[in-house]
DNA sequence: CGCTTAATTGATCAGGGTCAATCGTGGTGG
DNA sequence: CCACCACGATTGACCCTGATCAATTAAGCG
């Protein structure tokens, strides 16, 4: 049953909670004793590599990048979540990324330990977090597709298409964050990223309204790009 | 229980199996029922990407590689996986990467919905699969920090070092895959691989004998290289 | 209204890709 | 048994994409 219920699951059940969603704790929700609303502001840490892993969090609402460093200062973000996803799980002890807010944030924290013990209780929970590893495995795999074998415009245009699932409405993408988090994304420089969305624009697939707002103008073009 | 488990869980548990590793099944092995003896030849295909997932697979002997293709037929190489490791799980019904024999395996086979039964019952599965999620999303994380934001001598290195760990004895490493196989898992070129092989060979930090045979003679200095 | 930080644009450079030739090795068949 | 062949690996010459360095513009914000 469990698997069972994990491949049947859509993203919001149990311990995603519609209710989580949106910022209410629910006397019905399974993780109700375990789950604590938290702010973070634009640009704080949530938490950092190495750190002890105590807590696991779901996005209500804003931004959240997740990455790792190198030592010579080099980013690299694994991934942007956005609401409703779950991040900063973890087996081990220690932290192997850090997290921080890339915009105003909404975030419930689940205690690990806690969850731990409730999942022994309530399947519907272990199978949430079941879910959540399989699908962010598979999403790190695509991104590992992306950084190994494509080219800055590539990168560039599949990035604007999947951010644009992101958004609301038909071509207007909103980029809640900064051109240094686009390209430690895609493995690329800031320069080369700028270079490329203006190069989009030349090219009528794009408009530039502000410097965060994206207008598609040629899906299709975009899409060809993004092969 | 199923997290707590999970997190003390060593990779050696419930249904990765000491006796499946050993070749055998065991009466008292949970999944005896579900799992059978598969043998593949190098080069062989074991499953391909859009195929329906009917059955995932545990290394006995050999090495596998798991990716992904662009529609130019760039490839990319997603992991390879060798004794003990789980590989092909995937939640929804249609695969998203391929996986092909590097060396002569041998693989337990393990019906996916033979599982999904046997999980209902025994949850040492369910956390060994969740262990195994969680194990392969961290291994991909690395793996993305490694082909976004590190050069061709850094790739290589950390490669070597890493391929050391499966490697029987001090300082000797067998290569089961072509260099090929190395540029696609690390986001190069043969040609890129071989130079820098040999540039390192020239630098004192290895020796290759064969083709598929280094030994390594100054591990300082690629550990230093690989940074 | 300056001050600070982000983004764009330009000029140059280098790392790694591409194209091409050669070498090495293992397998096959005369 | 050895010559030949096929394929992988190595090496070289050159090129191109994207990084780097540098200057300018734009945009928040006190």
């Amino acid at each position: 049953m469990a698997l069972q219920q994990a491949s049947a699951m859509n993203s919001d059940t149990a311990l995603s909670g519609r209710l989580a969603w949106m910022g209410r704790i629910d006397a019905s929700e399974p993780l109700r004793a375990a789950g604590s609303v938290v702010h973070v502001r634009e640009g704080e840490e949530i938490f950092a590599e190495g750190e002890t892993t105590e807590a696991f969090y779901k996005v209500v609402s804003g931004v959240v990048r997740v990455c790792k460093f190198l030592s010579d200062g080099r980013r690299q973000i694994e991934a942007f979540h956005v609401a409703g996803e779950i991040f900063g799980f973890e087996l081990g002890n220690d932290r192997l990324m850090s997290a921080e807010a890339v915009s105003d944030c909404s975030l419930v924290s689940y205690r690990k330990r806690g969850v731990e013990m409730l999942a022994q209780k309530d399947h519907a929970v272990g199978n949430q977090l079941f879910h959540h590893a399989m699908w962010n495995l598979a999403r790190a795999q695509t991104h590992a597709l992306l950084l190994g074998r494509r080219g800055a415009a590539e990168k560039v245009a599949t990035f604007l298409l999947d951010w644009a699932r992101h958004s609301t409405g038909k071509g207007v993408i909103h980029l809640a964050m900064t051109r240094q988090d686009i390209a430690d994304y895609l493995g690329l420089t800031i320069e080369t990223v700028s270079r490329t969305l203006s190069q989009f624009e030349r090219d009528g697939l794009i408009a530039l309204a502000n410097t965060r707002e994206v207008r598609l103008r040629n899906m299709e073009g975009l899409e060809t790009l993004a092969a």
